[in-house]
DNA sequence: GTGAAAGCGCTAACAA
DNA sequence: TTGTTAGCGCTTTCAC
C-alpha cells in the first residue's frame, strides 16, 4: 500500500486488479499484455506465458466495460421479448444465450409486454448499452420503435416471423402459410366444421384470417372464432371450449393458437365428458415439450425454436466481425406434427 | 462536416451524438449536461430546458457503457438460472427484470445448465462486465465458484432456497419444512401410502428426504422414491407412474418435485383409468400458471416466485446506492395449496 | 449552480 | 512482435 506522497486526485476506481498490473507484473507493456488475452496469435510464446501466469496470480477478470468502450464492441446481445412468461420463445432465447456465449457475447433481457407500452424505455436502456446486436421476437412494430432502431445504427434482427419489410435481418416462418397449411391438414383428415381459439394477438389473428379464408375456398361452413387475451393460457382454452358449449355451437375440430389453450381445450373436454378425437380434433402450435406426452398427444404445429435463436446469433456475430450477411432473410418454415388428438 | 486540419490520429467511435455534442448545442460544458441529464435537481431550470431541448433536437442516447466505466456503477444485474426453459425460476426473473427496469437497471441473462459445467466460463463473463449485483437462482454451489464471487466485492443474492451459509444476501424458503408440511398435510388427509418423484436435484432431494423423514415419525410406511433426471418433464412424470404400477408398487399419494411431473402422474393416470383423487392424490410443487385448471385441480405448493424477484432487486439496489442491508436473509415462506387432486 | 481537469480500464492507430 | 500515444464517452474531484 504505497500511497503518492501528493495525492490530488485519487479516484482508483473499482480497485480491482487491471491490465496494467498484469502488464507490470509480466514485465510487458499493456497493450502487449492486452493482446495476449484477445489475440494470443499475435504474441510471442514467452509474453503468452508470462501475462498468463500474471493473470493466473492475480486473478485479472478483463473489464468488458472498459474494452467495449475502447473497441466500441460491446459483445453484448439484447434480446426482447414480450414476456419472458410465454413459453414459446423461450427456446429460442436459450440457443441465443448458447450459441452467443459459445463466441464470447452475452444476452441481455428485455421485456416489452404485450401492452407495447414501455416500447420506449425499453429502447433507450438497449441502445444506451450499445449492443452488438438486438434480437426481437414478436413486437416492436410502432413506427416510432422502428425508426430508432434503424437510427442507432445497431444491427436487428426479427424474428418468428416474415415481414415484407425487415428492419434488417430477419428469421422465421410464414404465418400464412402455416394457417393454410392446418386448414388443408384438417380437411384431408375428413374434419369439416372448424373453430378456432386464438390469443389477442397480431401474428395468431394472422394464422387465423389465412386458415378462415383457406376453409372458406375450401367450401367448408364459416370458422367460428373465439378469441382470448393475449398471454393465452390452459384457463382461457378451457373458457373457449365451455364457451362453445354453451353456444350450443358444435363443432368437430378447434386449431388453437397455443399448445397452452390446445391443453385447455383438451382439459375441459375431458371434464365435459367429450372424447378427443372420436367427438372433437385439437391442433395447437408451437409443440411445447410436453405436447408430444398429453394424452391423447397434441396435433401441433412445430417451429424449430432453437434454429432460429442459433441463426439470429449467427447473423449478429456475422455483422460484428464485420462479414457481409447475405441473405438477410431466413424462412426457417415450420411443419405439422401429427399425433393422436386428430 | 468540418474536418480537422490536420486528422493524424482519428478515432471518432461509434459516430454517435455524444454528450460533448449535447452540451455544446446547449452552450454549456459537458458535465452542465451530465447533470441535467442524472441529476436534474442540481441545475438551473434554464440550464434544464436548454439541454433537455438539445437532447431531443439530436436524439441523443447516453452511453451506458462510458458511464458505468466512469462511475463504476454499471447499473446492470446478473441474473443465473440452471436454465431458462425450466418455469420454476420464470416469474422470478420477471419481477427481477421488472423491479430492476424501473430503477434503471438492465438485466443480464446467463444459464448455468444443470451439470454445473461452464460454471467458470460463465462467471468470467459475468464479473467481466462489473455488474451492479448477481441474483442466483438454484446454482453456484462449488466452492471455487463461490471463492470467485466473494472476491469479486460483487453483491450476491441467492434465491429459492435457505443455505445456513449464504455467500452474501438471501432470499427463499426452507425446502425442509416444505418436505414437512407436505407430509403432515397428506397425513391429515388421511393418506398413508406415499411415494415421491422427484428431479435429480439437491433441492428436491432434501424436501424429499425431510418428507420421508416426516412420514417415518409420523408412522407411516417407507416412502417408495422415483428419481428422474433433471429437468423434470410432463414425460418422466408419466414414467415414473407407469414404473410405480409396472412395480405393482401401489401407493395411495405421489408427492412430485414439480407441477409438471404431477400433471405427467396425473395424465398417466388419466391414461390407465386410476382416478384421482380418488385412488390416488397427487401433489405438486410450483403452483404453475395451469396447476389451478387442470382437471381435476392440482393441489401444490405454492412459491410467490415474484416476490423473490422482488426481494432480489431490493437487495441489489439498496447496495448499489450504498444503503445498508439489514436483515440479509429473508424467508419468504410457503403454501400449500389444497385443490382437487388430493 | 456551474465549470476545468483528470482519469475510469481498455484498445485503435501509428511507429519502430 | 512489441511499444507509444491518444483517445472511447462519461463522471469524479476540486474550485469558483
Amino acid at each position: 500500500m504505497t500511497q503518492d506522497a501528493a495525492p490530488r486526485r485519487s479516484r482508483r476506481g473499482s480497485g480491482a486488479v487491471t491490465l496494467h498490473d498484469v502488464a507490470k507484473l509480466a514485465g510487458v507493456a499493456p497493450i502487449t499484455a492486452s493482446r495476449a488475452v484477445n489475440t494470443p496469435k499475435r504474441v510471442s510464446a514467452e509474453v503468452l506465458k508470462k501475462v498468463g501466469d500474471a493473470i493466473a496470480r492475480t486473478g485479472y477478470v478483463p473489464n468488458l466495460l472498459a474494452g467495449g468502450l475502447a473497441s466500441t464492441r460491446s459483445r453484448l446481445v439484447a434480446a426482447v421479448v414480450p414476456t419472458i412468461l410465454g413459453p414459446v420463445f423461450l427456446e429460442t432465447v436459450q440457443s441465443l444465450t448458447e450459441a452467443l456465449a459459445e463466441q464470447g457475447y452475452q444476452v441481455m433481457l428485455g421485456q416489452a409486454g404485450y401492452a407495447g407500452t414501455r416500447e420506449d424505455a425499453l429502447l433507450e436502456a438497449i441502445i444506451g448499452r450499445r449492443p452488438d446486436g438486438i434480437v426481437l421476437t414478436g413486437i416492436m412494430h410502432s413506427p416510432e420503435g422502428r425508426r430508432r432502431l434503424l437510427a442507432s445504427g445497431i444491427p436487428v434482427v426479427e424474428t418468428w416471423d416474415l415481414t415484407p419489410t425487415p428492419i434488417d435481418m430477419l428469421v422465421g416462418f410464414s404465418h400464412v402459410a402455416v394457417g393454410q397449411a392446418v386448414a388443408k391438414f384438417l380437411y384431408q383428415k375428413g374434419r369439416r366444421k372448424f373453430a378456432v381459439v386464438a390469443g389477442d394477438d397480431e401474428r395468431a389473428k394472422r394464422r387465423l384470417d389465412a386458415f378462415r379464408a383457406a376453409a372458406q375456398e375450401l367450401g367448408l361452413p364459416a370458422v367460428r372464432l373465439v378469441v382470448v387475451p393475449a398471454p393465452t393460457t390452459l384457463r382461457s382454452g378451457r373458457g373457449a371450449l365451455a364457451q362453445l358449449v354453451r353456444d350450443r355451437d358444435y363443432v368437430d375440430t378447434i386449431f388453437c393458437s397455443s399448445d397452452l389453450l390446445a391443453l385447455g381445450v383438451m382439459t375441459e373436454a375431458h371434464a365435459l365428458g367429450i372424447q378427443v378425437p372420436a367427438q372433437l380434433a385439437v391442433v395447437g402450435f408451437g409443440d411445447l415439450d410436453f405436447a408430444a406426452d398429453l394424452h391423447p398427444a397434441l396435433t401441433t404445429v412445430h417451429i424449430n425454436g432453437a434454429a432460429i435463436g442459433r441463426q439470429a446469433a449467427q447473423f449478429i456475430v456475422d455483422r460484428a466481425e464485420g462479414r457481409q450477411v447475405d441473405p438477410r432473410v431466413v424462412d426457417i418454415g415450420f411443419s405439422i406434427v401429427d399425433r393422436q388428438s386428430t
